[in-house]
RNA sequence: GCCCAUGUAGCUCAGUCGGUAGAGCACUUCCUUGGUAAGGAAGAGGUCACGGGUUCGAUUCCCGUCGUGGGCUCCA
């Protein structure tokens, strides 16, 4: 600790040459960043770059150095603010709960949490004591001090502490020294920077607790994770706060059951139901995808549902994806042996169509799509609704073609993808390279190649990409399409993979124009990838309010009393006629009930009828969210409906 | 699978410091015939998730199972 104080004196004498935003200056050697600062600038600042490194405010300058400010408004200021939240949170937790330990506590994409060994876990009920506690250190203003020290002297304290994990993390740092964070009478390991004192925190909140593992794996010690959000100001932090409320509300687990799309049953876990209006929704986006299959060339197949255990050790699933499988028998066999599977993929079922007769390279690409049901033995603790679930059905398909295909391919279905988004509503996708995994089938040397190929599909497009290591497929890499939804969340919906490994196991080959015989090229492809996620993301995102043409109910017509309940009834009969999902609610409830009613059920067209519109053979038309009620004969009523587009 | 929480009417939730339960909405019937987000009345509806244990007695306390929720891990 000596060693830090000496380092904030300065050598009284020496100069040294600072350029902060472009103007430089000389200052005596050992000024701190933040006296490079006036007051009023100061205030928003929590940290700077100095020579492009992020460092405290009191950083002391030993030499020449471009300063940047970083201000609580920026990405890196935020997520400062946060890592230091993280520090007051354990600090206040270790004050109210001793014996507790610390283990990591870093800034995430939108909040923090902190990892704890407590000797029992926290509870949802431990958080308003926690963030009270908070906001007492909070307000003392505490100020957080860097202190430098060799890694021996870090270990020693920390074992003197008792905080065993702590020095686990020590031992297994390379560096020679080591920093450690001091807010009063409590310290953390860490590499900083922090905020200056912890009134700087004046906006967070805790927001749930959950069990997470030391270091992520499921071996080690189950811990005890908080999890909290903060914000610069109060403002920025209700606003989260409304957005994570608002998502609640649009939740498409409430949703579904509301809008009785779909349904859950615990004889069936992870397996939803599709409620009528539900399968609606579902068999449009499928007719949609249907009508894109014809003009980008692929053609559907229907293909068994249960397999013998031969195909999934052909295919390679049997090693690598069996705890993943629902293993079978028929009551016929005696030996008790599970010798059926229900395919979690459709790849080895279209590589047995393939194989199934010779192929020329004239047949070439053959993209065969399919949307089989798929049931994966996903484990119980990772069920959630629609976007989690056991069994499922993809928009999935199975291009088999030449190498000097692939691209053309790879830049097809990229192009489809986009089309497809767009035409939904999703404004951005991000797409992220998902490299060769642990296990993996085919040798390294292809994985690089076939990583290249897909990196400069997404490169000739004009696509930027992230590298996402090691998440592929065991068969071959993949581009993940990410689409943020609404509520600014991202979704893992659509893939292109690319499969040299299938092909191979399964002796695939064809005839090429000389004669010769050539393996295919396998590309596994989804774009709205598994209907039942996709459905759940396309009800938060668009809150129920389904485009016209998927609609469950497009149009609802109501009548005021009994005197017109046939023409209402003849009204919706005639738009039904006309191939319109239309309704008649002709019930003795009064205009307003089933106005609201109407509403609350997303319906897009709300026509009213009374005696006036009965006698003139016209209707009032009220749009969803629509300001006025409009006035019109029925012949215009659907020529509006018909004027609602249908995509593909 | 693991940690924590949780399971009361179709839905959202009260409640019982251990003596087998209640509201609102929804549902059924009746009254009301109303002009753009909730008209009124009556009725029906629950093995308090399931299985054990403690107890004179368990929906309530304890244990287990299953489901659900928040995460971890995995992945679409």
């Amino acid at each position: 600790m000596s060693q830090a104080q000496s380092q904030l004196s300065p050598q009284a004498g020496s100069e040294i040459t600072v350029t902060v935003s472009a103007c430089t200056r000389k200052v005596p050697k050992g000024t701190r960043v933040a006296d490079l600062f006036d007051p009023e600038q100061r205030s928003r600042l929590v940290a700077a770059r100095v020579n492009g490194k992020l460092v405290d405010l009191s950083y002391p300058l030993e030499q020449d150095a471009v300063v940047e400010p970083v201000s609580v408004d920026s990405p890196d200021g935020l997520a400062i603010l946060r890592h230091s939240a993280a520090h007051l949170m354990a600090q206040a937790v270790q004050s109210l709960y001793p014996g507790t330990q610390v283990t990591i506590g870093p800034a995430t994409e939108d909040g923090f949490y902190y990892d704890f060994a407590p000797p029992r876990p926290f509870t949802a009920e431990d958080l308003p004591k926690i963030e009270q506690r908070m906001r007492e250190l909070a307000a003392a203003d505490l100020k957080v001090e860097r202190l430098e020290m060799s890694r021996e002297e870090a270990i020693e304290l920390f074992e003197r502490m008792g905080e065993h994990y702590k020095v686990e993390i020590l031992r297994d740092l390379d560096e020679p020294r080591v920093s450690v964070y001091k807010q009063g009478d409590w310290m953390d390991l860490c590499r900083g920077p922090h905020v200056p004192s912890t009134g700087y925190l004046k906006a967070f909140a805790l927001l749930n607790v959950a069990g997470a593992y030391w270091r992520g794996d499921e071996r080690n010690a189950m811990l005890s994770r908080i999890y909290g959000t903060a914000f610069p100001d109060q403002a920025a932090l209700k606003e989260h706060l409304a957005l994570l409320e608002l998502a609640r509300s649009r939740d498409h687990r409430k949703l579904g059951r509301e809008l009785e799309l779909v349904l859950f049953d615990p004889r069936a876990p992870g397996s939803p139901f599709f409620l009528p209006k539900g399968t609606i929704l579902f068999n449009e986006l499928v007719a949609y995808v249907r009508r894109l299959y014809r003009r980008y060339g692929f053609k559907e197949v229907i293909t068994p549902q249960l397999f013998r255990n031969e195909l999934w050790r052909t295919s390679g699933h049997w090693d690598l994806f069996r705890d993943a499988m629902f293993l079978t028998t028929d009551g016929e066999n005696k030996t008790g042996e599970l010798d059926y599977a229900l395919k979690p993929m459709n790849c080895p079922a279209h590589a047995l169509i393939y194989a199934s007769q010779k192929r020329s390279y004239r047949e070439l690409p053959l993209r065969l799509a399919d949307f089989g049901r798929l049931h994966r033995a996903e484990r119980s603790g990772v069920l959630h609704g629609l976007t989690r679930v056991r069994a499922m059905t993809q928009d999935d398909a199975h291009i088999f073609c030449t190498m000097e295909q692939v691209a053309e391919e790879v830049d097809a279905n990229l192009k489809m993808v986009r089309e497809v988004y767009q035409t939904l509503g999703f404004e951005r996708l991000e797409l992220k390279l998902a490299t060769m995994p642990q296990e993996h089938l085919g040798s390294e040397e292809t994985w690089r190649q076939t990583e290249r190929m897909l990196a400069e599909a997404m490169e000739r497009n004009g696509l930027e990409f992230e590298v996402n290591p090691g998440e592929g497929a065991f068969y071959g890499p993949k581009i993940e399409i990410y689409v943020p939804d609404a509520l600014k969340r991202k979704w893992q919906l659509a893939t292109i993979q690319l499969d040299f490994n299938m092909p191979e196991r399964f002796g695939l080959e064809y005839v090429t124009s000389q004669g010769s015989v050539q393996r295919p090229v396998m590309i596994h492809r989804a774009v709205l990838g598994t209907l039942e996620r996709f459905i759940g993301v396309l009800i938060e995102h668009t809150g129920g309010a389904f485009p016209f043409w998927l609609a469950p109910e497009q149009v609802r017509v109501l009548s005021i009393n009994e005197r017109v309940e046939a023409y209402a009834l003849d009204l919706s009969a005639r738009l039904e006629r006309l191939g319109f999902r239309a309704s008649a609610d002709v019930r003795s409830e009064k205009l307003g009930f089933k106005v609201r009613q109407a509403e609350l059920a997303k319906v897009p067209y709300i026509v009213v009828v009374g005696e006036r519109e009965a006698s003139t053979g016209t209707v009032s038309l009220r749009k969803l969210k629509g300001e006025k009620a409009q006035s019109m004969s029925v012949d215009q009523l659907v020529d509006i409906l018909k004027s609602e587009p249908l995509p593909g």
